[in-house]
DNA sequence: CTGAAAGCGCTTACAG
DNA sequence: CTGAAAGCGCTTACAG
């Protein structure tokens, strides 16, 4: 069914009709820069006027085919929980869209659900001029943007140097998470791992900051605890005189989980236990008590994915090689943590 | 620059010659439905081999102009805070995406910073089939949308019945919450408004539910507390005997907050004060107490905003007129609702 | 600086 | 059922 709206929709032949000039003159003048020779000024006047009183706007789909870029870059992101990027990627994502825009692309979310034959119509019919990704990925979608060769940026993600990457530094970030615990005086400091202990490079080095933190503080560190967060908060409770004063919790989702585990156990925070967690996002500063976390430098991580995926379209030197950058964390101290009982 | 991938693909022209067809041929072998007749068995087979020997995908772009349909949607937000809906958006954009991508269509999310000249580029350059927005829309983008009839559904929205709409019964939610609270025997019930009043035709709905429900019960309605919700809580704190032993919150993210300036000011909940609010998103079951809501039903939301645009773009008759639906919320009791002090 | 022509990769009446 | 031709709305060498 062909839109009404069509119907009457100027196209770049009324507008040389209008003006007396040729479809290709009309192009230029559109499409050239300010300064350019390619078109004189009498022309560019003319068809500024014609435009403006035909209520012209180039056919995206007609520009489409015939520049052979679609303008538009895939946000691949495969989501644990739904279709949009939430928690430490909302930061992200709301920078990729802010950089993207200022370069006049757009950017389109694809829900990577699975590498299903949906996934590889997307990233191989050519609707996309490249592709940044968010956190893991699945080989077999790794190998379809490989096959299509879709220019490819990848961020926080477990994939190897021969793509294009945008780290972070969680080993380095969890130090000063640790560092900040010990300064504090706490010596019996467990880590909470969630349910997905060692799936992805960050979860592994943020418990291997915690290892080695302890390691040099000359303490034993523990093995990761695995389980449900009420299981953690019990174990704490029941800990006694020998209970972590400290805790480390792999991500914000389940620190605040934790907290409400800890609460209903009658364990306070930070007087009883400290909680120390990753990714500084809503709502970490909003929660009883203020969650004390280690920030992920998100808007930079997304200035300089859209950099370097943008560089990539156009610069076919840089585009044959492959580039990484890790970035640094921060650390923000709330009141989750505390000095700990009898060090007063 | 043109790209390198793009060089060796094949085209549908390679495909004909590779199986001795026309272009034609192959493309009602590639699109006409299953039992149709427009194409011969025959043909069919030695499209689909001749298409599995060349790895040929049609392209997205020449299809895009030729179906003059680019299926993608448009999904219009204007954020206060950033670029990816969130909160009570969450379970919507996640069904959105769901029912779209079953009818392959992608969503394209269209942040409304401003309505400014990249808005109406967007809109009326025929990248997108139709468009769904999101809560509060500017009056200029309606325009817009108007000027390049795009086909729109209007998800909780400000518009009036001349827009084909999906809206949220948010005076019978604001009942159920109030029934709730008058049950369990508050009498002495406060509404906090945030700082947003009446902006918004829901804002405006559960403020006139909280209105309406306590002059039925035979109570006085006071004005909505318009400010921080730190002086919210110290006024609640400062009451004394003519304290407030409930209170509805506009939304929940502020709810969050009121939760933890009450904890700031020792205010217990709900043992002093209990706390109703709206939008059953998440962290609502995670913070302390855990939340008593009123969720919207985010799921259907999407499901009846799909299903029409979808049939708007395909039924003219349909499209003719316009629509408007509107949904039920419940109630979702946790513990931050309680019988006041002294009921026990 | 301008324009006729070819091309981007499909789909769709239309004739056979 | 098949295919030649025209068309979707632009851009881009190329010739002048």
């Amino acid at each position: 069914v062909l839109q009404n709206d069509e119907a009457d929709r100027p196209t770049i032949l009324d507008v040389a009709r209008h003006c007396g000039l040729s479809k290709a003159t009309v192009s230029k003048a559109l499409n050239a820069p300010d300064g350019s020779t390619l078109v004189s000024d009498h022309a560019r006047a003319r068809v500024r006027r014609a435009v403006e009183e035909l209520g012209y706007r180039p056919s995206w789909r007609g520009q489409v085919l015939a520049r052979r870029r679609s303008q538009a870059i895939a946000i691949a992101y495969s989501a644990p929980v739904g279709a949009v990027p939430r928690g430490v990627y909302w930061e992200i994502v709301d920078s990729l869209e802010e950089f993207l825009g200022a370069r006049d692309y757009i950017p389109t979310f694809l829900h990577l659900r699975q590498a299903d034959d949906r996934v590889e119509r997307m990233l191989g019919d050519g609707r996309f001029d490249g592709c940044i990704s968010l956190g893991l990925i699945a080989p077999p979608v790794l190998e379809m943007m490989r096959r299509h060769r879709v220019p490819a940026v990848l961020i926080n993600s477990n994939a190897g140097p021969e793509w294009c990457r945008v780290n972070v530094n969680d080993l380095g970030g969890g130090r000063l998470l640790m560092r900040h615990l010990l300064d504090l005086g706490h010596r019996r400091i467990l880590y909470y791992a969630g349910k997905a202990v060692l799936d992805h490079p960050s979860a592994r080095d943020r418990y291997e900051a915690y290892r080695v933190s302890m390691i040099e503080a000359g303490l034993k560190p523990r093995p990761p605890f695995v389980g449900a967060v009420e299981d953690f908060a019990k174990t704490i409770k029941a800990g006694g005189r020998d209970a972590p004063t400290a805790v480390v919790d792999f991500e914000h989702f389940s620190a605040i989980r934790l907290l409400q585990a800890l609460w209903r156990q009658g364990v306070r925070v930070p007087d009883d236990v400290s909680v120390g967690t990753f990714n500084d996002t809503h709502p970490a500063a909003d929660v009883i008590p203020p969650l004390t976390t280690v920030a992920l430098p998100g808007r930079e991580m997304a200035r300089q994915a859209v950099e370097m995926l943008l560089r990539k379209l156009d610069d076919a030197d840089f585009a044959q090689r492959t580039h990484t950058v890790t970035l640094d964390e921060s650390l923000v101290v709330r009141e989750s943590t505390g000095v700990p009982r009898g060090n007063e």
